[in-house]
DNA sequence: GTACTTGCAAAGATTTTGCTTCCAA
DNA sequence: TTGGAAGCAAAATCTTTGCAAGTAC
């Protein structure tokens, strides 16, 4: 586990050297920001951790490094119901998919996994016969806290 | 039924104006484009349809719509797995919730509605506490022609 | 050494804002 | 009549692209 409720798979960086993707220090500090981060990054986001680390660090890097991590579907993209306007948000991909909470008052994100989901993902491949790459659930609105 | 399965609520333009929404005659043609439209439709495309029956509507008054459409909860904003970068399709909301599965080799969006997704919402309002005011369920992968 | 990656600058695409004029109720 | 809406232009975001220089393997 390493973070709440994640189960990862292995590192990104060993994941990444055993499909011969080149291993550059910008990626390297990008993947482990990427598994370590307690939240969702956008790529903006994700930039300024960088930069604390290594200032010079170009934005169009964290852009291409996302896309690719992206193709080899090793990140899973999320919106959070446009919370805030058009910014995609990161996440490692874990070995369970999880559905994300988005509250619409307090901006918390809540995640949790359900069996529920699972048996549905099933569904969809077995009655649309429709082979799942990625899949993902997000609900907006009131939290416990809020509502 | 409007579009294949959807069962529309009543008029958004009557929903509009029983709300107290003031309908100018851009307002009008836009709703009725969303709730006529076959497929889904970004800002974009909607605007340019709507220029087809008014060459003098202008972008913004598409955006601003469909921020009051959201705000009022009429709508749906997808993203359908940005299968088409960082754009927002919209969709009239519907009695009923339904899947979206977009493919990512030929592009072609499924839709369906499942009584899992129904269960999954109310475990997500009971055992989370969360009360729901929009969700989704997205998948991307590979549809029945193309897998 | 070679092919792939980075940084930089610039362009593209999408969405928002300020402000004046116009119009629905 | 009057507050809200539309149009226009400009700005603000977010993301992608072309190309020269650098670097992993």
């Amino acid at each position: 586990m390493d973070v709440e409720g994640h189960v990862s798979r292995r590192p990104l960086e060993q994941e990444l050297v055993s499909r011969g993707v080149r291993m550059t220090h910008q990626r390297r500090l990008l993947v482990q920001i990427i598994q370590g981060a307690a939240g969702h990054l956008d790529a903006i986001a994700l930039w300024q951790c960088a930069k604390d680390q290594d200032p010079t660090i170009n934005k169009v890097t964290v852009y291409r490094t996302l896309a690719m991590l992206k193709r080899h579907g090793l990140v899973d993209e999320l919106d959070l119901m446009h919370l805030d306007g058009g910014k995609h948000y990161y996440e490692a991909k874990t070995t369970r998919d999880h559905i994300h909470l988005a509250c619409l008052k307090c901006g918390r994100i809540q995640e949790f996994e359900s069996s529920l989901f699972e048996k549905l993902k099933g569904q969809i491949e077995r009655e649309q016969q429709f082979r799942i790459s990625t899949v993902r659930v997000e609900a907006g609105g009131l939290c416990d806290r809020c509502k």
